[in-house]
RNA sequence: CGGGGCGUAGCGCAGACUGGUUAGCGCACCUGCCUUGGGAGCAGGGGGUCGGAGGUUCAAAUCCUCUCGCCCCGACCA
């Protein structure tokens, strides 16, 4: 491809909008266009790397027994009403009416639509498994799309669906996907971290997040120092030292005025105590039953356990009319006293542990606040925020480290989430002839985001590095000067790579520093120069612009060298976390 | 949805506080000359409803009200 012929417009200036590397970069680079908050065209730089990765993944899909399908965008809202998600899912689904007045919905994910076409089809053993993926324009109207490419409205995903007999098959199948994502992401040049995510009614190894760790990740998992435990920070656990103090004749509850102290804040100050000391109780609106949820003062609630633990669809902080309905006050709550009113108590609470609690009054708490003596609640779990330096629950040795990063995928064991009676209602028959239900998982990759994420990890002042596997053009080159034999030289060069590589020749009549600025910016793997210099050696000049090494060598060999060269930037595919198939 | 910031040429900015010629600068773009190893030089040129609406005024990019858009932090995120 010539560059005078192709599409690049680079910017000198970063514009404003653009704070994140690879926001800056791509918006320089010409790759993207901004057509709304968290709407982009992909520019033909960028189509080409999207359409690098898509091709990677349907390699990697297809390797496993994938079956690339495609499936529309526009849904009947009446499908989304069946698996109950039309009403469970807020705003992000967006919905209309057409023009007879039937409501659609534009599709966030194919659950709906692959399932719809599963139970139509499959009806013996013999059709399982069977897995089926497209990749196809995702819209959400998400409430802040945000860093250029990492958080958008509308995106290409690639979602794929497996169904099968039974747990034990969908349990088989797991690990082959687990390491296809393993090696797609290492074929985009990143070093993916699995973690174990929050898989709400599923639990244990069902679901597994793909983190690339990055300051501008937006989600937050630990890494213990010392085992393999990874998790996402919604589902991570850590171990709670309760204090259980020895107290032999534990003092009595005592009121203490306490006006105008309400946060954990206000009481440490004002009692001249730890954090640990106090009991926090916080209202919690649960599809509108009123909630309280108890821990120690040291810990945060963490919404997401919550809201798994009480299977709530919509949680948020209880109304003030809410808590007036039953006399209550924030900042004064406590479970001492309350009755009729759902409480679930963290694991950080032990059973010998002397609490400041309020006292459900305005202005006034409870001193030597016992649990089991003062107050009772049958309903305990892990609803804390786990905290840097925690110790692992796992082996009970390392501490937990919190991590920063970007969600490269997700897969997850559904279950008969969509397969149920009062969702979609998908059986097959056994060989038996039992109807049995199928069981399902599902798997995402959102393919803008991992190009960003490649240009996050991949990148310095001067611009992008692409990994030779999803670069544009794996090949620049850059003739300086106008002299006929330096051209000359350039365009046979530029013919002769072009059988074999992908090639951008910058035959503008530019400045050399305009030319090489643009290539490094631009990010192509391999930079070929020809100058007049090197003309009279009967030499070209290659950089890599991965490590910047310059390598001088004969016309003649260049070809060879280039081989080489490319042969050596090929990502390694050994030595990954591979799951045990 | 809460908090903060910004809207003047394709991009980056000045002008606004203190209203007043024809709204200016750099980059990019077009023409010509010249130049070619790290964002050259000279000369000429095109491009603006100052985000939008309403108001105050003899006069509004500038003051007032409303509104729309974009970015950042947080909440939210199948």
């Amino acid at each position: 491809m010539r560059y005078s012929t192709y599409f690049i417009h680079t910017l000198f200036e970063t514009p404003k909008e653009a704070e994140t590397p690879s926001h800056i970069f791509l918006l320089r680079g010409c790759y993207i266009y901004p057509v709304a908050a968290g709407v982009y065209s992909l520019l033909p730089l960028g189509h080409r790397v999207a359409e690098k990765i898509k091709n990677i993944i349907r390699d990697e899909l297809n390797a496993i027994a994938g079956l690339e399908i495609t499936m529309p965008v526009l849904n009947p809202a009446e499908l989304w009403k069946k698996t109950k998600r039309y009403f469970d899912i807020g705003q992000e689904l967006i919905r209309f009416k057409d023009r007879k007045d039937r409501e659609f919905v534009l599709a966030m994910t194919n659950e709906e639509t692959v399932t719809d076409i599963a139970k139509h089809f499959l009806r013996s053993y013999r059709d399982l498994p069977v897995m089926l993926y497209h990749i196809q324009t995702k819209i959400r109207d998400e409430a802040r799309p945000r860093g250029g490419l990492l958080r958008i409205r509308e995106f290409f995903m690639k979602d794929a669906y497996s169904f099968h007999r039974d747990f034990e098959d969908l349990d088989a199948y797991y690990p082959r996907i687990f390491n296809a994502y393993l090696r797609i992401f290492a074929r985009c040049g990143l070093n993916s971290i699995p973690i174990e995510a929050d898989s709400g009614i599923m639990g244990g190894t069902g679901s597994h997040e793909f983190m690339l760790e990055s300051p501008n990740g937006e989600d937050r998992f630990v890494v213990c120092t010392h085992c393999d435990y990874r998790a996402n920070t919604e589902k991570a656990e850590g171990v709670k030292s309760t204090r259980d103090e020895s107290i032999e004749a534990p003092p009595p509850r005592e009121k203490i005025a306490t006006p105008g102290v309400k946060t954990i804040a206000d009481l440490v100050q004002c009692f001249g105590a730890g954090e640990a000391d106090f009991l926090k109780t916080v209202a919690y609106d649960a599809d509108g039953e009123l909630v309280l949820a108890v821990i120690r003062g040291d810990y945060a609630i963490s919404t997401a356990k919550l809201t798994n633990h009480l299977k709530a669809v919509h949680l948020d902080l209880a109304s003030e009319e809410l808590l007036a309905a039953r006399g209550l006050h924030a900042g004064f709550l406590s479970p001492v006293g309350i009755k009729g009113t759902r409480m679930v108590m963290d694991t950080s609470i032990g059973k010998r542990d002397l609490f400041v609690a309020g006292a459900n009054e305005i202005d006034m708490h409870y001193k030597n606040v016992l649990f089991g003596r003062d107050f009772e609640i049958d309903e305990k779990a892990d609803i804390a925020e786990v905290r840097e330096g925690d110790a692992c629950l796992k082996c009970q040795q390392g501490s937990l480290r919190i991590g920063r990063g970007i969600e490269l995928g997700h897969t997850f064991k559904l279950g008969t989430k969509y397969t149920a009676p009062d969702s979609m209602d998908v059986t097959y028959l056994d060989p038996a002839g039992e109807q049995k239900r199928v069981i399902m998982g599902c798997y995402g990759i959102g393919v803008e985001r991992l190009m960003a994420s490649v240009i996050e990890r991949w990148h310095d002042d001067s611009g992008m590095i692409f990994p030779i596997t999803i670069a544009p053009f794996q090949v620049a080159i850059v003739a300086i000067g106008k002299n006929p034999a330096v051209v000359d030289a350039a365009e046979k060069l530029y013919e002769q790579l072009s059988s074999r590589y992908e090639v951008l020749y910058d035959d503008r009549d530019e400045s050399a520093g305009v030319k090489l600025k643009d290539a490094d910016l631009l990010g192509f793997p391999i930079r070929v120069v020809i100058s007049q210099k090197l003309l009279k050696e009967n030499n070209v000049e290659m950089k890599i612009r991965k490590t910047g090494e310059v390598i001088i060598c004969a016309q003649h060999a260049l070809e060879a060298t280039v081989e080489q060269i490319a042969e050596k930037l090929q990502p390694t595919l050994e030595g990954l976390p591979y799951m045990a198939e």
